[in-house]
DNA sequence: TTGAAAGCGCTAACAT
DNA sequence: ATGTTAGCGCTTTCAA
């Protein structure tokens, strides 16, 4: 069996109260019994119970995060940003990849609240926010990510959406672009929304009509951006740019574009969203606006913490910038 | 405050001990009471403390999943498959980005026992299984993927490299090419060497010489498959084609050859290891050996499952299949 | 069929 | 400076 606390307090000669007190570095110790129950507890490979000391009201030192869907390349490197600043924190994630299905959330749902995770970092996003809702009443701290600005007191990280669809558009039409279309993954979603109306704002800036038949939605997949673009290259009058709300589906814009025998980016020129490592695989590489990834999963982090902490008695919100990243994906319109 | 237990059985009117055995379905409980129970608990939203409950010598219902990256597609995809199955087990997972930093693994190793995980899946692997050998020592369960066979007994579950490299090397040979690259990760890697070994043993059935001067290593990245490919091309007698033995290093042979005006596949062949998200996104479609992911998710889990029960006295070693799914990276030497 | 009570490994007053 | 002890929320004999 694993030793236990009484096995060192024995094993040293001292009551199980100061080896509590070594370990925790509370109370007043000689420093004489401390280096001894030190050497012991080394001895005996001993490993205090995290989940005994949760038991007395500890924290867990564990946050759950959820995400549409680990696999998604975004996602991964969102929860990579967010596991690297939970391990300076001394603490563990748990992965919850839901498919946007709610009964998965309520099953996550029901494990993380069960296993008294500290918080947890949402990523994901469903009908009336039920998900979150439940969270709230149970008094989990939450931070949210990828997001929309919710109606609700919840601290949240989010990237200027309608900055980024601006740089989008601006950069297309200062390109001299004038028929645009737009791929989005869920017009419904608010990041979405947003990154359209950016971009539609910078075409009217630019004196560019913006034409509602370009606008296409689908999933968050290169299937559906290659079948959305499909469609775009038969309208009678094709665009000559995109703007893909994110990598996945300007990857699936090109790939139709290739298949339509076009020539890249003198045919059609491409703008994605969120800069993940596809954009630098694909050919040809992807003029993207970039978000910051690390920099959201450390604030995300970061705030959970303080709530977790109860060092803040307001919720906030930080915005960060997007920042529009140019390869060659985008020409000139010749 | 969250309800405890004591809350609901005050509420019910019973004990502790009914209310526990409604929640476990343990002991006898008359139909009448355990409904009784049920509503109580409905009503007060209670949710059993699985931390209490882990104390009492039940399992935490908690795995540790430790990996070199969770932002490289293959092992976000392991991840994911891990993490499905874990789910329909009612287990989460804690994922663990180890970078291969023996600090790093090591303070992860604390973390998860510290938390008293039920067993952890690694698809890490440094220097003199150090991390391993703790685990195992301190009788946790373990399952290996995405490895070596270690002269340790654990459970692994792998694919055949072997067989990979070679189908990876007689797709090259029997498309005519006689100038085979070979680009590792890490030669010292029984899976990279094993690949390299099946792709040799092709090339000699098909009475191929292999040159060494053709075999490369770097990491587990694009830009080290890049770098190694430009020092290829720069050879006298530059090869024809190339086996990578992860299409991140292929993706980067793509790019040091397109960046050299080759004609891909025209004037060079590229094959790929692992069958990534990536594979379908490059250009041309990169010729790669699938590895069963989905399938090693679940293995793993399995596996690991049984040994947390106990069902099972011998250590096993799964092997699957690789198979050569062939796309537009590779063509017939002209 | 139900309940009383002892523990699981630890923390935190409170004594000494 | 160190020890005693009462919980934390649950499971599990063992009685009733």
């Amino acid at each position: 069996m694993k030793p236990t606390i009484y096995d060192v307090a024995q094993a040293a000669g001292v009551s199980i109260a100061t080896v509590s007190k070594v370990i925790n570095g509370t109370g007043r110790i000689s420093d004489k019994t401390r280096k001894h129950v030190t050497n012991i507890m080394e001895q005996l490979k001993y490993q205090p119970s995290m989940v005994a000391s949760a038991l007395t009201g500890k924290s867990t030192f564990t946050v759950g995060l959820t995400l549409p869907d680990l696999a998604n390349p975004f996602f991964a490197e969102i929860a990579r940003a967010v596991e690297d600043r939970g391990h300076e924190y001394g603490f563990n994630v748990f992965i919850c990849s839901t498919d946007n299905d709610p009964d998965r959330e309520i099953k996550y749902f029901s494990l993380l609240t069960q296993k008294r995770v500290d918080g947890v970092i949402v990523a994901t996003r469903t009908e009336k926010d039920l998900f979150l809702k439940k969270l709230i009443q149970q008094h989990v701290p939450i931070t949210l990510i990828t997001g929309e600005m919710p109606a609700l007191a919840v601290d949240t990280v989010m990237v200027d959406d309608f900055l980024g669809g601006y740089q989008a558009g601006s950069h297309l039409t200062g390109l001299g672009h004038r028929r645009i279309a737009i791929l989005a993954e869920d017009v419904n979603t608010m990041s979405n929304r947003e990154r359209i109306r950016g971009c539609k704002q910078a075409m009217a800036e630019a004196g560019v009509a913006s034409d509602e038949r370009l606008i296409a939605a689908g999933e968050f997949t290169v299937d559906s951006g290659k079948e959305a673009m499909r469609r775009l290259l038969e309208l009678g009058e094709p665009p000559t740019a995109v703007f893909a709300c994110n990598d996945l589906l300007a990857i699936g814009a090109i790939q139709a574009a290739r298949e339509r025998g076009l020539q890249l980016p003198r045919q059609l020129s491409v703008v994605g969203f969120d800069n993940t490592i596809l954009a630098t695989i694909i050919d040809p590489p992807l003029t993207t606006v970039a978000q910051p990834i690390q920099e959201i999963g450390r604030q995300a982090m970061d705030l959970l913490m303080q709530e977790i902490k109860g060092e803040k008695s307001m919720r906030q919100r930080v915005v960060l910038m997007p920042e529009l990243v140019v390869r060659g994906s985008t020409a000139a319109l010749t």
